[in-house]
RNA sequence: GGCGGUAUAGCCAAGUGGUAAGGCAGAGGUCUGCAAAACCUUCAUCACCGGUUCAAAUCCGGUUACCGCCUCCA
C-alpha cells in the first residue's frame, strides 16, 4: 500500500515517503485576491483538496498551507478602480474565496497565511539572500542572482542560455542579468509600502511563498503544488530562494495540474470566455462542478462546456439515485447476516489501488460505477438485510469522503398539495383508474418531480 | 528557437508490453397497467508510416495535427 505519485521535479512517479512517517507538509499556491475565482482556480482547490483528503484516508496527518496574495499590481490597480484600500478588497475576495471553494466541497487549510502579515519573515528571508551574496540592491529593488545558484532550471528544466535566447527577457538596467527577479519592489508613489532595510516597498511575487513556507512548515517541506503554468517562473525561482537562502532541498515533491479550457479554446480575458465559479456552482451546484472535474486526471487539461458537463450530471444522477435506493431498502430489509462482505473488500482495494496511482480519480470513479452496479443488482434481490444495505452505504460514504463528494440521501418533505397528489395517485391506480394515474404522474413531472413506481411502492425524485 | 504535453468508439475518459476500464448518448430485451429507475445484450484494434518483440494503444525512429510554458495567467 504506497502512494506513487508524479514529481516534476523527476518527471516520473516516485513512491511518496514524507519526512516524518505519519505527518505531511504540504504547501499549495493560492489565488491572487483581487476577483472572484474563475473555474481554473477551482481545479487545484478541488485536485489537491482530494490529494489532501486521500493522504488523511491513509493515515498521515496532514498540513495543509494555503496562502493568499494580497499584495500585487492587479490587487493594486483592481483596489484604485473601485476606490477601496488593499485589505479592503482582499478582504472581500478571500471571503469569497472560502464561499466558492466550501461549496465546492473543499476542506479549510490547516493556516492561511497572507503576504501582508508576512511581511517580516519575508524581510529576513531577504536579508540572508543579500548576506550569501545571492541578492542584490539597486536603486531600491532587490534582486535575486540567479545565475549563481547552480541548479537554477532543475523543475522546469531549462537552461539559463535556454532561457536567454528564448527571446523576450526584459532588458532592466538595474538588473545584472536579464533573468534575475526581483525579491523586493520599490514602492511608486501613492502606493501602498513596507518598511524595510531596503528602502520602502513590497515583496515581489515569488518570495512570499518561500518565506511563507518555511514559517508554516518548515525549510523541507513534502509536497508543493499548484497549477501548470506555475512550474516556470514561479516554482522555479521559489526552489532558487529557498535552496539558496536554507543551504537544502525545498520540496521533495512537485505536483501541477493541468489547465481548463472553455469550448476548446483556452480561458482567457481577452477572449472573454472567463467562467466564474460560483456562476456555475449557482447554476449546476458545487457536487457536479467537483465530480466533473475529477473525472479527469488532475494532469490532463479538461476542457469545459455545458454539454460535458450535462453528460457528467447524468452520471452523478446514477449515482445518487443508488444512494436514495439502498436508503429506501432499509424499510423492507431483514437482519440476516451479512452476505456482502466480499464486494465490499474487492471495491475498496480497487478504489484504493487507483487512488495510489498518483490520484486517478478518474479510475477511483469508474470503482465508484462498478460499486453502483454491484448494489443495483443487490437491491433487485427479493431478500435484502439490514447489516448488506448499511456495509454497502458506508463503502460508498468512505469513497464520496475521499473525493470529497457530497452525496447523500436525505429524506426531503414535499408539500401538502404534491403530497396529497400522489395519496389521490395511490388510489387512481389501486382502482386502475390509469388516465387520473398518469394525468398526475404528468402534472408532477412538469414540476420537476419524476414519480417511479417500484415493487415496494412508489418513490419520487426530482428531475 | 528552447522545454514539455496531447492524439483511444457519436461524446467524455482510463489504460505504458500480453491481446481495449468506466460514464453519457444510441439499439434490442427483461421488469412495468403504461412509464421511470434498474438489470441483461449490443457498440473501437487505439492519428499516420516504419521498426523492435513470440506478443505493442503501450517501447524505438519518423510524419501530421493540436496545445502549454519560456510575459506576476491556476
Amino acid at each position: 500500500m504506497t502512494i506513487r505519485l508524479y514529481n516534476t521535479l523527476t518527471r516520473q512517479k516516485e513512491t511518496f515517503e514524507p519526512i516524518e512517517p505519519e505527518h505531511v507538509r504540504m504547501y499549495v499556491c493560492g489565488p491572487t485576491v483581487y476577483n472572484y475565482i474563475h473555474i481554473g482556480n477551482a481545479r487545484p482547490a478541488i485536485v489537491f483538496d482530494t490529494v489532501r483528503r486521500y493522504l488523511e484516508y491513509r493515515g498521515y496527518q496532514v498540513t495543509y498551507v494555503l496562502n493568499f496574495t494580497d499584495v500585487d499590481d492587479k490587487i493594486i490597480r483592481a483596489a484604485q478602480e473601485v476606490g477601496m484600500d488593499l485589505k479592503q478588497l482582499s478582504d472581500q475576495y478571500i471571503a469569497a474565496y472560502q464561499e466558492d471553494v466550501t461549496r465546492l466541497g473543499v476542506k479549510a487549510a490547516t493556516v492561511y497565511p497572507r503576504v501582508t502579515e508576512s511581511m517580516d519573515g519575508i524581510i529576513t528571508f531577504i536579508q540572508t539572500l543579500i548576506d550569501k551574496g545571492f541578492a542584490y540592491e539597486s536603486e531600491g529593488d532587490v534582486y535575486f542572482r540567479a545565475r549563481k545558484f547552480d541548479d537554477y532550471g532543475k523543475l522546469s528544466h531549462q537552461s539559463l542560455d535556454d532561457l536567454r535566447s528564448g527571446a523576450r527577457v526584459e532588458v532592466d538596467e538595474r538588473k545584472e542579468d536579464p533573468i534575475d527577479f526581483a525579491l523586493w519592489k520599490k514602492a511608486k508613489p501613492s502606493e501602498a509600502y513596507w518598511e524595510s532595510p531596503f528602502g520602502q516597498g513590497r515583496p515581489g511575487w515569488h518570495i512570499e511563498c518561500s518565506a511563507m513556507a518555511k514559517e508554516h512548515l518548515g525549510e523541507t517541506i513534502d509536497i508543493h503544488a499548484g497549477g501548470q503554468d506555475l512550474t516556470f517562473p514561479h516554482h522555479e525561482n521559489e526552489i532558487a530562494q529557498s535552496e539558496a537562502c536554507n543551504g537544502h532541498p525545498f520540496s521533495h515533491y512537485w505536483m501541477h495540474n493541468g489547465y481548463i479550457n472553455i469550448d476548446n479554446e483556452k480561458m482567457s480575458k481577452s477572449i472573454g470566455n472567463v467562467v466564474l465559479a460560483r456562476d456555475l456552482i449557482d447554476q449546476y451546484s458545487g457536487v457536479l462542478l467537483r465530480f466533473f472535474m475529477l473525472s479527469v486526471h488532475y494532469r490532463s487539461p479538461i476542457n469545459f462546456s455545458h454539454e460535458l458537463i450535462k453528460q457528467s450530471e447524468q452520471g452523478l444522477k446514477r449515482i445518487e439515485n443508488t444512494v436514495k435506493s439502498l436508503v429506501e431498502r432499509l424499510d423492507t430489509a431483514t437482519s440476516k447476516e451479512a452476505s456482502v462482505t466480499p464486494d465490499i473488500a474487492d471495491l475498496t482495494v480497487k478504489f484504493e489501488r487507483a487512488m495510489d496511482d498518483d490520484f486517478n480519480t478518474a479510475n477511483a470513479i469508474a470503482v465508484i460505477f462498478d460499486a453502483v452496479k454491484v448494489i443495483n443488482t443487490y437491491l433487485a434481490k427479493a431478500d435484502v438485510r439490514t447489516s448488506d444495505l448499511e456495509a454497502f452505504s458506508q463503502l460508498l460514504n468512505r469513497f464520496f469522503a475521499v473525493l470529497g463528494l457530497d452525496i447523500k440521501a436525505e429524506k426531503e418533505l414535499l408539500d401538502e398539495e404534491i403530497d396529497q397528489l400522489l395519496i389521490e395517485r395511490e388510489d387512481a391506480r389501486k382502482n386502475r383508474d390509469f388516465n387520473r394515474a398518469d394525468e398526475i404522474r404528468d402534472q408532477l413531472k412538469a414540476e420537476n418531480i419524476i414519480l417511479e413506481d417500484t415493487a415496494n411502492g412508489t418513490r419520487w425524485r426530482r428531475g
